[in-house]
DNA sequence: GTTCTAGAAC
DNA sequence: GTTCTAGAAC
C-alpha cells in the first residue's frame, strides 16, 4: 500500500497514523464503483441498506472533519498536531498533495475519504471548504456510523494572507504577494457552515487560543470517544468552546443501529433507491448443492462487481432467509473490502418470494435456484418460488425451455396473474442451474473445483446478462407505453410533436455529410471511397489515429432511429466496407484496435458508421461528450445494430444522458476527473478490454481470426 | 460537429 | 493566479 503507517507511544496507548500520500493514489486505484456516490445523483443516499447492519461488526464510530477555512488558516497544522497526539486512527486528506504530491481534484479527494471512512478510520477534509455546495459531496460520503462535524478556522483575514504571504514550500503552492488576492476573493464566498447542511457538531475557532482547545479536545477524542452535537464557539459564546466529551458505548450504538435498521425497512417502500431495476437472486449450489462457501462467496462478489462495473442504473440484492447466513457475511465482508456500493450490491436478509411486502425492497427480477427439470419442488428456493408464483410459472417456463444445464439460465417473463407480480411486482424470473457437490443429486462433479468454479462463475454471469436484458426490455416497454398514453391524450398535438420530431432541425452545419452523400463528385477531395450505395471518407476531426465515417448514400435515412428492417442490406454493406478498412489499417499498424458502430443520436444528418481505433488517441478529442459518445452505450456496435433491425425491426437507441456521465477509461473502467488526466491515462492503459467487446467481433484486432471473414 | 468564452474550481 | 468545463453561437 502507498500510504504510510506506524505506532507511536503516547501514554501508554498504541498510536496509529495514517498519512495519504502517492502513489496510493495511482489511476488504477481509482477503480472503484464508489465513485458513483458523488458523481451519481440518482445515489445519493450513502447509507448501507439495513440488511448490513450486524451486531457483532458494528465498529466504533468514525468521524469526519471538514475543516472550513482559507488558506493560511492553519488547516493542514491542525491536522498534523490533531494527528500525532491522538488514539484515534486518522486519516488527513489533502487536496494539494493527493495527485503524486501535487494538486488534485475534488473526485481524488472524495475517493481518499470514502476509502478511509469504509476502513473505519476518522478523516479530516484538508481543504477551504469556504462554500456549502464545496462541502455537500463529501456529506453525502458519510454513512449512517459516520458523525459530520465541522472545525470552522474563523481567524481574521490579514492573519491568514500574512501567514500566507511568509510562508515557503507551501504544498499548494499559495504563498506571497498573490495569497492576499486569493484569500480575499475566497472569503468573499464564504457560507458559515450549519447545522441544517448535516452536521453533527461544528466548532467555531476565532483566534489561535479557540484553536489550541479544538486541536486539544480532537486529541483526545478516543477511538470510542463521541462528543457533543451542536454549534460550539460561535462569535463570543466561549462558554461552550470547551464541550464535555461523553463516552459513547458500544450498547447504545447498537440501539440506535437497530433502530434505524426498523426504521429503515418500514420506509424504504418509498426509498428512491428502489427506482432501479433490481435483481434478487439467492446463493447457487451453496445449500442443497453443497459447494464450498467461501469459494462460492468470492465468485459472487467478483461477478458482480464486474456486472456493475459495465451495466449502470440496476441494482442486485443477495438474499437468504436467515440472518445468521454464512454465505450473506462472507459476501458482506469480501463486497466490503472490495469497495463495491453497497447501495448497488446489497446483502438482504428475508424471503426471496415476499420482498417488497415484508421487506420493502422492490425487486422486478428474482432468480431461482432450480432443477435440471425446471419443475416445482425439491424444497427450497425452488419450492417456494414455484409456489408463490402459482402454477402460470410453471406453464409460462415450460413455453421458454424443458431443462437447464449447470452453468445456465432461462428467463421467464411472469404473467401479470402471477400473485407474485401482483404482489411483489415482480416482472421476470430467471432460473439458474448452479454445479452439484452433492453426491445424492444429479450431475455431481465429484469435488472437482476446477470445473464447479468456472460453472458457476458462467451460471452467475449467465444470470446477471440475462436480468440486463430484461432490464432493458423493461424499460424501453415504459418508454413505449408513456408515449402511447401521450399520443392518445392529444392526436392533433401529438401529430405535430410526430411530424416535429421526425423532421428533426438539423443545423447547417449538420447537413456536411448529407451533402457530401446526394452528390459526392461535387466533394472528391478527401473521400477514400466511392460506390452506388456508401461513401468512406476521413472523419474531419479524427478522435483517434484511425477514424473514418462510412456514409450510407440513401437519401431520407439519416440516422440510426430511421434505419429499419428493409434498409438490412444496406447496414450490412456499410459495415462491410468498414471492415474492409479495418483490416487495410490494420495491415499498416497491427497494434490497433477498431470498433464499428452508429451514434445514437447523431450530430450530422446521413447515416454513417464510425470505424475508429481505440487508441483515441488525437488532438481532437477534447471534451467529455467526444469520449462518451465512443465509449458508453451511447455508440451502438454495427454487430449488434443489425442483430437487433434483425430480430425487432429497430435498433436501440441510448439516452443521450449517456454523454454527460462520469469519465471512465475505455479499457480497465477507472474514473478520471477531467479531460486531461484521462487522457494521459489511456495512453499507458493497457489493461484488456471489457468482456462484453470481446464478444461477437465488437472488438477488431490483428488477433482477431474472425476480421477478415467479416468481410465476406 | 467546432469555436469561443465566462465562470467554476482550485 | 491557472486549468478546465459547459453553454451559446454558428
Amino acid at each position: 500500500m502507498g500510504y504510510k503507517s506506524g505506532c507511536l507511544g503516547h501514554l501508554g496507548h498504541k498510536l496509529e497514523f495514517v498519512l495519504i500520500e502517492p502513489p496510493f493514489f495511482s489511476e488504477t486505484n481509482l477503480i472503484s464503483p464508489r465513485l458513483h456516490l458523488p458523481i451519481q445523483s440518482s445515489w445519493k443516499d450513502g447509507r448501507r441498506h439495513p440488511s448490513h447492519f450486524s451486531l457483532e461488526e458494528e465498529p466504533n464510530r468514525s468521524v469526519m472533519v471538514i475543516l472550513v477555512g482559507p488558506p493560511g488558516s492553519g488547516k493542514s497544522t491542525f491536522c498534523e498536531a490533531v494527528i500525532t497526539a491522538s488514539r484515534r486512527p486518522w486519516v488527513r486528506v489533502c487536496q494539494d498533495i493527493i495527485n503524486n504530491g501535487k494538486a488534485g481534484t475534488k473526485v481524488q479527494s472524495l475517493k481518499a475519504v470514502a476509502d478511509a471512512l469504509n476502513e473505519g478510520k476518522s478523516v479530516f477534509i484538508d481543504r477551504c471548504n469556504l462554500e456549502k455546495g464545496q462541502r455537500a459531496d463529501f456529506m453525502k460520503l458519510c454513512r449512517s456510523q459516520t458523525d459530520i462535524h465541522a472545525v470552522v478556522l474563523d481567524l481574521p483575514a490579514k492573519v491568514c494572507i500574512s501567514r500566507c504571504v511568509n510562508r515557503t514550500g507551501h504544498e499548494g503552492n499559495l504563498q506571497g504577494g498573490r495569497a492576499a488576492a486569493v484569500v480575499n476573493k475566497m472569503l468573499q464566498n464564504k457560507e458559515a457552515p450549519n447545522l441544517n447542511e448535516g452536521f453533527y457538531r461544528i466548532t467555531f475557532c476565532q483566534n489561535d487560543m479557540d484553536v489550541k482547545e479544538a486541536i486539544k479536545m480532537y486529541s483526545e477524542l478516543g477511538p470510542s470517544d463521541k462528543l457533543s452535537s451542536g454549534e460550539f464557539g460561535q462569535k463570543s459564546k466561549k462558554e461552550n468552546v470547551q464541550p464535555s466529551i461523553m463516552k459513547f458505548f458500544k450498547k447504545s450504538a447498537r440501539e440506535e443501529n437497530s433502530q434505524k435498521e426498523k426504521e429503515g425497512n418500514n420506509s424504504s417502500a418509498n426509498d428512491s433507491r428502489n427506482q432501479f431495476p433490481t435483481l434478487a437472486f439467492p446463493s447457487i449450489s451453496t445449500s442443497d448443492f453443497q459447494f464450498d462457501l467461501d469459494k462460492a462467496s468470492d465468485i459472487i462478489v467478483e461477478s458482480a462487481q464486474d456486472f456493475l462495473k459495465r451495466v449502470d442504473n440496476v441494482r442486485l440484492a443477495l438474499v437468504d432467509l436467515s440472518d445468521k447466513s454464512r454465505i450473506l457475511s462472507l459476501v458482506r465482508e469480501k463486497a466490503g473490502k472490495k469497495g463495491i456500493d453497497s447501495n448497488r450490491f446489497m446483502t438482504f436478509v428475508g424471503d426471496i418470494t415476499q420482498l417488497y411486502s415484508k421487506g420493502g425492497l422492490r425487486c422486478t427480477v428474482i432468480a431461482n435456484a432450480a432443477n435440471w427439470r425446471l419443475r416445482p419442488g425439491g424444497g427450497g428456493v425452488n419450492a417456494a418460488i414455484f409456489k408463490a408464483a402459482g402454477e402460470v410459472l410453471e406453464v409460462a417456463t415450460k413455453e421458454r425451455a424443458g431443462t437447464i444445464n449447470p452453468g445456465s439460465s432461462v428467463a421467464v417473463p411472469l404473467p401479470s396473474t402471477s400473485p407474485l407480480y401482483q404482489r411483489e411486482g415482480v416482472t421476470h424470473v430467471i432460473h439458474i442451474l448452479g454445479p452439484n457437490m452433492n453426491p445424492q443429486r444429479p450431475n455431481y462433479l465429484e469435488d472437482d473445483y476446477t470445473k464447479g468454479c468456472k460453472i458457476l462463475r458462467d451460471a452467475y454471469s449467465s444470470l446477471f446478462e440475462s436480468f440486463a436484458s430484461v432490464a432493458c426490455l423493461e424499460r424501453n416497454k415504459k418508454q413505449k407505453l408513456v408515449e402511447l398514453k401521450e399520443r392518445a391524450g392529444g392526436e392533433s398535438k401529438s401529430k405535430e410533436k410526430r411530424e416535429e420530431v421526425k423532421s428533426r432541425n438539423w443545423g447547417s452545419w449538420a447537413l456536411a455529410l448529407y451533402n457530401t452523400a446526394m452528390d459526392p463528385e461535387k466533394h472528391k477531395d478527401g473521400l477514400l471511397e466511392i460506390s452506388d450505395n456508401l461513401i468512406v471518407l476521413n472523419d474531419l476531426y479524427p478522435k483517434a489515429k484511425k477514424h473514418v465515417l462510412v456514409l450510407s448514400r440513401l437519401n431520407g435515412l439519416d440516422c440510426l432511429e430511421d434505419a429499419k428492417r428493409e434498409h438490412l442490406p444496406m447496414l450490412r454493406s456499410l459495415h462491410s466496407a468498414g471492415v474492409k478498412w479495418v483490416n487495410k489499417f490494420l495491415s499498416e499498424d497491427s497494434s490497433l484496435y477498431f470498433r464499428l458502430g452508429y451514434h445514437s443520436v447523431p450530430s450530422m444528418r446521413q447515416l454513417h458508421i464510425h470505424v475508429i481505433s481505440q487508441d483515441f488517441d488525437s488532438p481532437s478529442l477534447k471534451n467529455k461528450k467526444h469520449w462518451n459518445s465512443f465509449t458508453t452505450a451511447f455508440f451502438r456496435d454495427s454487430v449488434d445494430v443489425m442483430d437487433e433491425i434483425e430480430e425487432h425491426g429497430s435498433a436501440k437507441i441510448t439516452d443521450e444522458k449517456l454523454l454527460e456521465m462520469e469519465l471512465r477509461c475505455h479499457r480497465c473502467k477507472s474514473a478520471h476527473p477531467n479531460i486531461p488526466k484521462l487522457k494521459s491515462h489511456i495512453a499507458k492503459c493497457r489493461a484488456s478490454f471489457p468482456p462484453h467487446l470481446l464478444q461477437n467481433n465488437r472488438l477488431l484486432s490483428a488477433s482477431n481470426n474472425d476480421t477478415l471473414e467479416q468481410i465476406s
